[in-house]
RNA sequence: GUGAGUGUAGCUCAGUUGGCAGAGCACCGGAUUGUGGCUCCGGUGGUCGAGGGUUCAAAUCCCUUCACUCACCCCA
């Protein structure tokens, strides 16, 4: 086998295939009920738009944007890149549209698949799926509480055991503050840090608070909660009040950062423990200065997106192992009775019946072991006989009962037994 | 980019001090001419990840390499 997928990138098939289906189903439910509106945008942006918004120095633009070069065709186009994430096409989309002017509080939900290069591990691959909701022009704590309080309606859904966690960065007029003092920590605490965190020290100092080598350390480090203004600290208080009304079971970790460094004021992840070492399935927060990075006039913007296969891997496998099995598998016996039982096939499924055709190319029994598995309820079986007669032979796979149905009556018998 | 683990049939895996490449499951057929599941019998299916070396002889020992998995980094 010398033609296999690339690394990274995933088939799904079967009840793996089903999981996914579930948990996108589930998002767009709640979407809806949230009435927001759905954004379709593409796979592919001009670099510079990650570059200005992810920010230069992240992971995402440095090592992981999957580059298409078409250095000749392309040559004035610019530089082009597969979407690392969804939100900067949203805002791209947001302004291209010119409603950032005309009427800029908006709600959008999108979902769609995201590239990096990365090292795949269990929950992490270089094509994933995320669904993701962004609100424009809203700058109150309701807004970021209202998005807490809908992923908190989509894990319930799926029956989601989950935690949530909740923190504030502060803002521009605050968190210059917090930033000194981290990197005064830093530079006090340098000999006891590990490798890795000498490099977040240099490029991304809110990094410092997360390092796993040297957690315990860590966790003296300064956090962005004792640093926030007024303003701040009454909308991270007014988020924190909502979401308990609304009794979603979180816990403030004031040592969460986001990985984007557009993030402002609140952020949050939602973590479970059945995914392995990638365990953040959601993830958010708000960028208010981020539209106006991009071009945009200046209005606020809360978001979060859903990784789909994380959350895949976190519902437990009897929430989708049965993919709908057909009510009937149908069988010809015999070249003329294959065009009617291609007939009664079209019946039944006009009446809204799932119904399966199976190969009249082998034998009665093998055909019955098939449908078997298949998971029909029914098989029924025309041949030279039932042609004749305008009947068919229904067998009940389950009950190992069989009798003689006219046509006409089969879609009505069926039903029936589906209950 | 770094580290560890694993590569033998479609899947899960045995394979002894180097000596004919195996089992279970799955698939196909038969026992039963047009009747499934259970049982019994039979069959298809292999570049032992790849390349090189040692040896009369390598799945097994040595070297190289590739892939996959998990973890770090980073992140959904």
């Amino acid at each position: 086998m010398k033609l296999t997928r690339l690394r990274g990138f995933q088939d799904y098939l079967g009840a793996d295939a089903r999981a996914l289906s579930m948990v996108e189903d589930c998002a767009r439910t709640v979407a809806y009920r949230h009435a927001l509106n759905e954004i379709r945008i593409p796979t592919l942006e001009r670099i510079e738009l990650y570059e200005r918004s992810s920010g230069e120095t992240s992971d995402i633009v440095q090592k992981q944007l999957y580059r298409v070069p078409r250095a000749a065709e392309a040559a004035g186009e610019g530089d082009q890149a597969l979407r690392p994430e969804g939100t900067p096409g949203v805002i791209r989309a947001y302004i291209e549209a010119g409603l950032d002017r005309s009427d800029p509080e908006q709600r959008f939900f999108y979902c769609g698949s995201m590239y990096r290069y990365e090292r795949p591990q269990k929950g992490r691959l270089r094509q994933f799926n995320q669904f993701g909701v962004e609100i424009f022009g809203r700058a109150d704590a309701a807004s970021d509480a209202e998005l807490i309080i809908m992923i908190d309606e989509f894990r319930r859904a799926l029956g989601l055991e989950v935690t949530f966690e909740v923190n504030s960065l502060g803002d521009a007029a605050c968190r210059p503050a917090f930033r000194a003092a981290l990197l005064e920590w830093g530079r006090t605490h340098y000999a006891e840090l590990c490798d890795d965190c000498h490099q977040r020290l240099e490029r991304n100092p809110l990094r410092l608070l997360d390092c796993k080598t040297d957690a315990v350390l860590a966790r003296t480090a300064p956090h962005s909660l004792d640093y926030l203004c007024d303003p701040c600290r009454g909308h991270f208080a007014t988020v924190e009040r909502l979401i308990k009304i609304a009794d979603v079971p979180y816990v403030v970790n004031p040592q969460l950062v986001r990985g984007l460094d557009y993030y402002n004021r609140t952020t949050f992840e939602v973590t479970s423990s059945a995914v392995g070492a990638q365990s953040a399935i959601v993830a958010g927060g708000r960028y208010d200065g981020l539209v106006e990075a991009l071009g945009g006039a200046a209005a606020p913007g809360t978001g979060f997106a859903i990784g789909i296969e994380r959350t895949a891997l976190a519902i437990s496998a009897d929430r989708y192992a049965t993919g709908g099995a057909p009510d009937a598998a149908i069988i010809a016996i015999g070249d003329a009775a294959v065009a009617g039982a291609i007939a009664l096939a079209r019946e039944l499924r006009a009446s809204g019946l799932r119904i399966e055709l199976l190969s009249p190319e082998r034998g009665l029994k093998a055909l019955l072991r098939r449908a078997d598995r298949g998971g029909a309820r029914h098989a029924l079986i025309i041949g030279e006989n039932e042609l004749a007669a305008g009947v068919v032979q229904m067998r009940d796979l389950r009950a190992s009962t069989q009798n003689t149905v006219a046509r006409g009556e089969v879609a009505a018998a069926l039903a029936a037994a589906r209950g």
